[in-house]
DNA sequence: TAGATTGTTAATCGATTAACAATC
DNA sequence: TAGATTGTTAATCGATTAACAATC
């Protein structure tokens, strides 16, 4: 079992993206790469391939290069795939309802258990087979389930308050799409912030500087 | 205007989160603040801050600090906000409808001004006052409207495929919501990966190693 | 064995932080 | 003027890249 230590955010957010193209890899049936061949393939520099790799253990072999399957297995592992993180979601509304019925909780490392929204009209409707229920059931099912996740699809004005009383039932973590951030102070409490909007910015910003010498 | 380049990606990716606290202490009734609190409320260094603003320009005053409303709405002009891209979304499923519905293109620099789908029970459907398109309509109404900017909510089995006949349509700039990663060789070509997938297991992840110790 | 390619150390590069003179 | 705070240069830190000995 992998119990690495002071793996810098950089690294981590290159994982999932040495997964998916591993797991391309495999599907198209290839056994084994080399640094050289992935860093063309992903566009990064093989020294970074590798020295990513080695921050969890030496999985080449000289001269061979990597078993393309056995790495992307190892990296699943890494990531935690393997043991699903109990999660909950809450707002079930346009982006609530989008990202429960587009995204692979379960091959992404997380079992989805409960949805909640203040909504009355949602209320007791089932989205993928679990029933949306009230906000102030929160607390009770937590204490029942004891989700060590939220995601959180509701307005900027209700986060902070929300997200305090997740940590206070155990929730440990965050998927947090709202606009505002949350400042996890709290004692091994994870938020990963997804902001769109920001992302989207971005791109104006960069489409801007792209045509300035047009 | 502003026309300022070599700006590291590092910096461009605060701007919006800069963008979006000035609101919040604009809205809240703040004339001015210093680096220094503007720091402490945003969980970064004050030379961070003051070396980030002085990429485009002075717009602090010493002993002053810097006028919050000013200060704001230069940035939103630097992110290009008020000169709005048009800009066209392929893919009209959860989260297609989710990304309409749910993002205020309006206040993020961008004018929505079609959306494309192969799905025949949704094309002539109407989602936020525009009528869904069959994608085989893409080259002609990119050669009328000529929009800058795609958003791509389809499976990435398609990306590769749709992205280089925009790009041949003109189409300047992606908002990718594929599992694919699009590779913009083409020069000018700008290109947004949100992987929201690559987001979760990086949460995966961390919450994993917060809990270690445990 | 010879060739290939890793794991790892050292060098470089870039980004963040600290310091302080300039100045409002 | 004195105090505050910026703009900017210099120092530090960390991440990326290059180089090469180890080894399959």
């Amino acid at each position: 079992m992998p119990t690495h230590h002071n793996i810098s955010i950089a690294v981590i957010r290159r994982l999932p993206r040495y997964y998916r193209f591993l797991g391309e890899l495999m599907n198209v049936g290839l056994q084994r790469i080399s640094s050289a061949s992935l860093s063309e393939e992903m566009g990064l520099t093989a020294s970074q391939i590798r020295q990513d790799l080695n921050c969890f253990g030496g999985f080449g072999q000289q001269g061979y290069g990597y078993n393309i399957k056995e790495l992307h297995d190892q990296i699943g592992v890494i990531l935690g795939l393997d043991q699903p993180t109990k999660a909950i979601i809450i707002g079930a509304g346009n982006l609530g309802r989008a990202v429960i019925n587009h995204m692979d909780f379960g091959n992404r490392g997380f079992v989805l258990e409960g949805i909640f929204d203040q909504d009355k009209k949602l209320i007791n409707q089932e989205i993928k087979g679990i029933k949306v229920l009230d906000t102030s059931e929160i607390q009770s099912f937590c204490n029942v389930h004891k989700p060590t996740v939220a995601v959180l699809c509701i307005p900027k004005t209700a986060t902070e308050k929300i997200s305090n009383l997740l940590i206070e039932c155990g929730v440990r973590g965050f998927w947090n799409f709202s606009h505002y951030d949350i400042n996890s102070d709290v004692e091994g409490v994870v938020v990963e912030n997804v902001h769109m909007s920001d992302s989207l910015m971005t791109l104006s910003y960069r489409i801007k500087e792209a045509n300035l010498d047009k």
